[in-house]
DNA sequence: GTTGGCATTATTTTT
DNA sequence: TAATGCCAAC
């Protein structure tokens, strides 16, 4: 008799069939775990008979629940929906909207994020006298982060002072932030987590209930939990102890966000009788970008020995290629893609840039504009953090929670009101005064006397968010979003300002109602709450989807989880990657971590992998010479080859390499696509219209040919002469000539 | 109360 | 280099 189970191998049938009692799986790169743990949960329904009910799968990423979740509904048949999948963050949301009242919040409570969080604790320390040249908020913050990952109450960490001037002066500036959390009705991100285990503590009743309904426990990227996740997972499991984790320690890379490493080394010293099982082939990469990275992880000392094998092919050698600057780097890396879509049987998603840091992004992207490929970049500046999106939030948020005096105080005086920066320390001093929160000292602005005539600008204000909260029960979210753009005129405001970045906000404020409607569209019973919650949580990793085809950019760290055919490692440059930091750290492990980045990197790649380095680079505003990256130096030179083509890029002039690089896009470049692009439905533009581009800035439309899977157009720029492009790249904008 | 110009500073990675 | 912060002038 056959079954879904066949396919599997034996290890990987044994992670399955094991059902009862800890389990630690020890998945090497690409060997599969998602495919046990999912088959696991259809034995566990289909086999065991266990309700779908009482299991749940953790993640990290909304992302990797979602692409879980996909997968559970495609292999379990009736009942899915009930098992809980989520990621640490949101499964906390959903326990604390329901109990957190229990322990002294409201169940409204916001979330902040490290925006909200820098402008507490400037404020913080303007009033504990805290000179914030010589402790930086960021660093407060990640002090108190990081106390709060290992479950360090403001108390115990007063206790730990002995007399530490500076560490007494952190401990009342945790001390106020977490009161300050409080009366704003507010919870950070680690807080989320925290709140959750204080909750089990003090209530034992909560803690049962769960503990009854997760009868079958299953975390992914276990290696990357910290000391609060594993504490967390602990209370859960520690009644029937059915805990599968799922991890790789050579993939740990978050340990400065507080990962703990010795989580999963340790598991069968917290667990007496873990089941311990290694999955050891990958059925991801060829051989020769596999043994690359098991010869770079080999250099590290301390962990789980692990040798991952595969049955694939060979495979083609791993390019090295080191060039004169960031500039020649991106274009050859640009060019390369290009030449592989155009001549290999490949498509744009089917490569991607991995880099170290956010700031080498930039480069690409100017390269990409210019030869006109498209592109995602993944990380940076997140969409939810923006000024404009902020703001609306802002406002969003004030109807939703009045105690959330941040948010209050963020709209204000925006758009102008003329409120200004004595009248709002007025305002404060009445509401520490009185014991209220900022809002409503706002509504009793007549009562104070000091801000005098200041007041009758303040009501015009209060009046307007009354009006609102009183509609909410009856007007949908859009209706919401809509009426607030149009009363504060915000988006009028910037249309006024007829920049292009304004027209960039403007974008992304449609972006967010669009995003909101989508929200109703998707949820049975849409609320503020659930919009502005949902809104906190993303990450932008969560945005990427395998379906459009595009290039995707992101960092090493965001890589974590994803796997693609063709690869580029660019900056491989000591003092990049590995970091300046971890190369000058006293502590060999920094460099450890770093070198796993490194193994993360390379077991990205299916089939072709690229390593590139330049040797001197702009690092702010001052040249950089940095040699080879020392994990260069860790892969046999067998399976590198670093000859090709260097000479003849190296010894041509810039100029030619330029001109070289962009003969390349002029040909043809979008010719064989395996994957077409959408073509766009219609154009909002025709011929002798003005449209904008994002790079070459404004042009007449003079031709628009329908290409069958998109439309080509030919734009005479003002400034950068005539280009030729298609439609769904170039996003093209009508502008009123 | 608002605006703009100049100086300073940061860079590792983010749920 | 780019973003932020501070101060002085309006």
């Amino acid at each position: 008799m056959s079954s879904i189970y066949d396919t599997l191998n034996a290890e990987q049938k044994e992670a399955v069939f094991h059902t009862e009692g800890p389990l630690l799986i020890l998945a090497g790169a690409g060997s599969g775990k998602t495919r046990v743990l999912t088959h696991r949960i259809a034995y566990l329904i289909e086999e065991k008979g266990i309700n779908p009910w009482n299991i749940m799968a953790i993640t990290f990423t909304n992302k990797a629940a979602g692409e879980m979740r996909e997968r559970v509904d495609d292999i379990v048949g009736f009942g899915s929906e009930s098992i809980w999948v989520s990621t640490f963050h949101s499964t906390c949301v959903r326990i604390l909207r329901r109990y957190i009242d229990r322990i002294g919040y409201d169940t409204n409570f916001t979330i902040y994020d490290s925006d909200d969080q820098k402008t507490l604790m400037k404020d913080i320390c303007k009033r504990l006298n805290i000179d914030t040249k010589i402790y930086k908020e960021k660093s407060i913050l990640g002090v108190i982060s990081s106390s709060k990952d290992e479950l360090v109450t403001p108390e115990e960490f007063e206790l730990n002072t002995m007399g530490d001037y500076s560490k007494k002066k952190l401990a009342a500036a945790y001390k106020e932030y977490q009161k300050m959390l409080r009366s704003n009705n507010a919870l950070d991100f680690d807080d989320l987590i925290v709140k959750t285990i204080e909750l089990f503590r003090t209530c034992p009743d909560i803690l049962e209930s769960y503990q009854d309904r997760f009868r079958y426990i299953m975390v992914d990227e276990y290696q990357d939990t910290n000391t609060a996740q594993f504490t967390l997972i602990s209370l859960l499991a520690g009644k029937y102890k059915n805990l599968c984790v799922v991890g790789d320690d050579d993939q740990s890379i978050y340990k400065f966000r507080g990962a703990n490493i010795r989580n999963i080394l340790d598991f069968e010293k917290s667990y007496s009788h873990a089941k311990v099982i290694k999955l050891e082939q990958n059925y991801r990469s060829t051989r020769n970008i596999l043994h690359a990275a098991n010869d770079v992880i080999r250099h590290n000392i301390g962990r789980k020995k692990k040798t991952l094998w595969t049955d694939n092919e060979e495979g083609t050698k791993i390019q090295f290629r080191q060039f004169q600057n960031a500039y020649e780097e991106a274009e050859f890396i640009v060019g390369d893609i290009s030449r592989k879509v155009r001549e290999d049987d490949s498509s744009y998603n089917d490569c991607a840039i991995l880099y170290r840091t956010n700031a080498q992004s930039r480069i690409f992207e100017e390269k990409f504009v210019y030869a006109n490929i498209p592109y995602k970049i993944v990380g940076g500046v997140n969409f939810y953090a923006r000024k404009e999106i902020k703001d609306i939030l802002a406002y969003l948020k004030t109807i939703d929670n009045g105690k959330d005096d941040l948010a209050v105080k963020r709209i204000i005086n925006v758009p102008k009101r003329g409120i200004g920066a004595t009248t709002l320390g007025r305002v404060q001093d009445y509401a520490i005064e009185n014991e209220i929160g900022f809002y409503d000292a706002l509504k009793e602005a007549d009562q104070i006397a000091s801000i005098g005539k200041s007041g009758l600008k303040i009501h015009p204000f209060v009046t307007f968010i009354q009006t609102l909260r009183s509609k909410v029960p009856h007007i949908s979210l859009e209706e919401l979003i809509n009426e607030i753009i149009e009363s504060t005129g915000y988006v009028k405001e910037l249309e006024a300002e007829n920049s292009e970045e304004a027209l960039g906000r403007i974008e992304n404020i449609n972006e967010l109602v669009t995003k909101i409607v989508a929200y109703e569209a998707d949820n049975e019973a849409p609320t503020l709450s659930g919009f502005l919650e949902e809104v906190a949580l993303v990450a932008d990793i969560d945005s990427l989807d395998a379906e459009s085809n595009h290039v995707v950019l992101m960092t090493l760290h965001s890589a974590k989880g994803l796997e693609f055919p063709h690869v580029y490692m660019a900056g491989m440059e000591d003092g990049i990657f590995p970091s300046y930091m971890t190369i000058s750290s006293d502590d060999p492990t920094d460099l450890e971590e770093e070198r796993r980045l490194c193994y993360v990197g390379i077991t990205r790649a299916r089939e072709n992998l690229m390593l590139t380095a330049a040797k001197q680079r702009m690092i702010r505003g001052e040249t950089q010479y940095n040699r080879v990256s020392r994990f260069l130096a860790e892969i046999p030179k067998e399976l590198l080859d670093s000859s090709a083509g260097e000479e003849k890029i190296q010894d041509m002039p810039k100029s030619m390499v330029y001109a070289q690089a962009k003969s390349l896009f002029k040909t043809k470049a979008f010719e064989s696509k395996p994957k077409p692009v959408e073509k766009p439905v219609g154009l909002d533009y025709g011929i002798g219209d003005s449209v904008k581009h994002i790079k070459f800035g404004t042009g007449v439309v003079t031709g628009i040919v329908d290409g069958g899977r998109d439309f080509e157009v030919t734009v005479d720029f003002d400034k950068a002469g005539t280009k030729k492009m298609f439609a769904s790249f170039a996003k093209l904008k009508k502008v009123d000539a």
